[in-house]
DNA sequence: ATATAACTTGAATGAGCATTCAAGAATGTG
DNA sequence: CACATTCTTGAATGCTCATTCAAGTTATAT
């Protein structure tokens, strides 16, 4: 036997960066072998096909992304705060139009919907999957009394979810950071009150 | 001289259909001479490009919305009413998962957005606009005394707009119509309060 | 040390793409 | 009716893409 030569996870946050900042379609395997450091033949082996790739990348994103979440709500004593920094991290690579301003789950699904069933079936379990860790969050909120009980967590959560997809695709038209930070709170309010 | 022999807009109108339903860069040629009836050669002639006839298909398209949208207007007398009617409007075909979910504004901005400067910069401008023509209406509400004057009639456009990017992307999450329902009339409440 | 299995390499393949253009058809004018 | 102008046609072009694969390389076990 003899193990793969490169680090796994290294790989994935590589390629979903340029899933992330080209799109899927445009992110040629070209693009995805420099930003890899992987030839095609090694990715093909190791992933499949380019969509094997992005799939396994959507995995990785999707730790990443709870990890960070769970630590942020771990560092904070209540929901609001650790909602409010949450949103920040959100609006921040917006605002200043870094790379990572896009979310791959979101931003893949758009390119692929009604076209790529499997896919779009993937990404949006994944979605689903992260607005039910911000119901659960909004849940320990409510017996905490923190907030009322009435809408229920899944509702705000829904809310929630809505608004941050919202806030991402203004901050297409308007990097504009007084402004995002306005509907951050303005989104913030109506989901905890 | 000898006119052109197809109708401008019809085709502008299956343009901008297929660009909905496949997005920008899935739209091949192919399938935009078969939704047209145009050959590749008329296209280029009338429209210089692929890229032109995106051009002059949201141009289109950015027309017939604001017709769509003022004439929703003066059916309704009050401003809450006519703007759940528009929200209805666009939940309608995101619920029935049409070919017609997808705003092509917003479709074509998540797939250029960071790599096409030009195509970027029309969408978010014509995004922009209708943001003011929401603007002007809650202007009126104001000056009706419908609602009141804080927060302003910008400040509650842009939460509206937000509001309906994000329901967008959340239909393709999940196609519920009780879900969509509730997230209008939340979004409503919060913009008209 | 040698064999063998596994990984790496990157040029080659073929499909699909946007775009072009020269030949043909239709229109309006004198 | 004939000419000039404009529009239409669709095959041809050259490019980029995802994918393959045979040759080369390395690690491990005996």
């Amino acid at each position: 036997m003899r193990s793969a030569e490169f680090d796994k996870e290294h790989v994935l946050r590589q390629a979903m960066t340029a899933f992330m900042q080209y799109g899927y379609s445009k992110a040629s395997m070209q693009k995805l072998t420099q930003a890899t450091g992987l030839h095609p033949g090694s990715i093909y082996c190791a992933f499949k096909n380019k969509q094997g790739l992005l799939l396994a990348s959507v995995e990785q994103y999707q730790k990443d992304k709870n990890d960070q979440f769970e630590s942020l709500v771990a560092e904070h004593n209540d929901v609001k705060s650790a909602l409010s920094a949450f949103l920040k991290n959100i609006t921040h690579p917006c605002a200043n139009n870094e790379a990572t301003k896009f979310c791959l789950l979101t931003r893949t699904l758009s390119e692929v919907d009604g076209q790529d069933k499997e896919v779009s079936k993937v990404l949006a379990n994944n979605l689903n999957a992260f607005e039910n860790s911000l119901a659960n969050v909004l849940d320990k909120a409510i017996d905490n009394g923190e907030i009322s009980s009435t809408p229920d967590a899944k509702s705000r959560a829904q809310f929630l979810v809505m608004g941050i997809y919202g806030i991402r695709t203004y901050s297409s038209t308007s990097d504009n950071q007084a402004t995002l930070s306005r509907l951050c709170s303005q989104l913030l309010d109506n989901v905890l009150n």
